[in-house]
DNA sequence: CAAATTAATGATACTCGGTATCAGGTATTT
DNA sequence: AAATACCTGATACCGAGTATCATTAATTTG
């Protein structure tokens, strides 16, 4: 799976470069949300620079490998995304566990049948949304 | 209408300073959403300090005057709030326009009858939850 | 396979939003 | 008017992220 992901990368033309592909690996060990400095402090012993970490994310997320999260603590968290599904930049409905930051996405979207009526009524021409629904998963509530 | 702001102020027991009225007469100006530091560009001027106007936003934060409002783009940005209506803090529900950045609250809360099945489903406790549609308001939308 | 080319790297300095500190100043209390 | 809070502006600082740039590594070309 660490290999698919190295495919895209080839495949958009990048190179495969050692930092990178430690990028990549250590990326895919998380379960839940990281920053880019967690990437960094695993991989600096290595010898993976800091700017490189910031740059890969980056590069990852552009690729849509990697989906932002906003944990509304003002820095930016990532997560592997579920981007081989069919619209891998269109997940909006999310659910956010407190305790843990794991996140699931909600399969349908409830709010899709509301939007026309919110559109007539508020006047906007509606484009897109964001909801995020908080609370506890199950593994964290006891 | 200020004077309701201050009023808001001396009873939770702040003092009026100078440089709060500065503040909070600037930030009544403002129909859009606005930064700290645009209303320090303003105020340094008048001799107000950059600290006290991320204090002072703060605070009127805290005192529900002003909303948060994420714009993606990294950092804070402050509107008046609706704040007179019954749930000052709980206003999840909004419209944001791209271009001019003004929101409106959605009186109706269309994912509150949702809430109970998807808890269901997930198998999440939900607590909260934050919805922002994104779209053009009409005044936009030529 | 070697040389030329292009992309990626790590170090560093920097930006930007925001906060902690702290001596001096200004409201309020007595 | 004196005492006591609280508030202020200046400054230094923090943390996340980016720009620069000389060096290095991957690819392309011969």
């Amino acid at each position: 799976m660490v290999a698919h992901w190295t495919e895209t990368l080839k495949d958009k033309g990048f190179r495969l470069t050692a930092p990178r592909k430690a990028i990549v690996d250590q990326v895919s060990r998380y379960a839940d949300p990281f920053t880019a400095e967690e990437v960094y402090q695993h991989l600096k012993k290595q010898g993976v620079g800091r700017a490189t970490v910031f740059r890969t994310l980056k590069l990852l997320h552009e690729l849509d490998i990697l989906v932002r999260v906003h944990l509304e603590e003002g820095c930016q968290h990532y997560q592997l995304g579920v981007a081989t599904s069919s619209h891998p930049e269109h997940h909006h409905d999310r659910i956010i566990c407190r305790m843990c930051g794991s996140i699931s996405y909600l399969d349908e979207c409830p709010m899709k049948k509301n939007v026309a009526d919110i559109a007539k009524r508020s006047g906007y021409r509606v484009q897109g949304r964001h909801l995020d629904l908080y609370g506890v998963c199950r593994s964290c509530d006891q």
